[in-house]
DNA sequence: AATGGGACCTGCGCGC
DNA sequence: TGCGCGCAGGTCCCAT
């Protein structure tokens, strides 16, 4: 679910709502997302400890601790961080010393919370690529240039780019009117321009109206994000292009649906 | 190296 | 009304 807009709406507002605060307990209602060798460790490595900071790495969450270890959490398709929570229906539920929960929900069981000594030692974390936002157009270019599989796989893989998934992509893909079949070495360096302009603009509008709620992705306080109404191409096949009318399309692509304009993208 | 499939899970909407 | 199927924003692992 979560892509980098709505996992990096989640940090900001973490940021404002628990940073300063300490853990005084955890409740664990499923320990299945809590992928520790021992989950009681978990609870009792994170008992006393203060919240020093919000970090997000692509599309994982960081939340840094007084005694330098941090908790990471990955919210997969459907995993939710709601604040203040009620400690119920949740998965796991963290209590603060001001009595405010924090509520891991998460109906699918995908998501992975994770006490670390040290977040940069992940592997997970060693082999995510370059956040979109500091690309160039010329180091863009050059690593497409380098890649032989479709720009739309090639976009959602975390290692060549990381936080990009498969809503932002098929966005993206349709605002630079690119294809999503075609092979990333072939596109012009105009079309690499275009589609990491596009991609840059597209994050940054989703995260201006706090996220893309389809169905489970919630803002920290349980709002829904509201970049639903911007979307052209996710979820719409069968629908008119809004540029030129054509029906959207949906195929196929290493197993995502992946939604795109016949007549626009080429 | 790229691609395709399945796995991990739950629950929704659809057609019959 | 009920059942089976396909689908879902992510990632990992295996086979070809």
């Amino acid at each position: 679910m979560p892509e980098l807009p709505e996992v990096e709406t989640v940090k900001r507002e973490l940021t404002q709502a628990i940073v300063g605060k300490k853990i005084d307990g955890v409740i664990i209602n499923n320990a299945k997302v809590i992928r520790q060798n021992n989950p009681k460790d978990f609870l009792e490595g994170l008992k006393g400890l203060s919240v020093k900071g919000v970090l997000r790495k692509g599309k994982l969450l960081i939340i840094e601790l007084s005694n330098g270890k941090a908790l990471a959490i990955h919210l997969k398709m459907t995993g939710q961080l709601v604040y203040p929570g009620d400690g119920l229906k949740s998965r796991v539920s963290f209590k603060f010393s001001d009595g405010k929960f924090m509520d891991f929900r998460d109906q699918r069981l995908f998501g992975e919370l994770c006490l670390v000594s040290n977040w940069k030692d992940l592997k997970f974390v060693k082999a995510l690529g370059p956040e979109p936002f500091d690309l160039t157009q010329d180091k863009f270019r050059q690593m497409l240039l380098e890649k032989n599989s479709k720009i739309k796989t090639l976009l959602l893989d975390q290692s060549f780019v990381s936080g990009i998934g498969n809503l932002y992509a098929a966005e993206a893909l349709f605002r630079a009117k690119i294809h999503p079949e075609r092979k990333a070495s072939s596109l012009a360096e105009k079309e690499a321009s275009a589609l990491l302009k596009e991609i840059k603009d597209t994050l940054s509008e989703a995260i201006k109206y706090k996220g893309s709620s389809i169905d489970q992705y919630v803002q920290l306080d349980g709002q829904r994000g509201e970049y639903v109404k911007f979307h052209k191409v996710y979820g719409r096949q069968g629908k008119p292009c809004l540029i030129c009318k054509m029906p959207i399309k949906r195929i196929s692509l290493g197993g995502r649906g992946t939604y795109f304009c016949p007549r626009c993208q080429k």
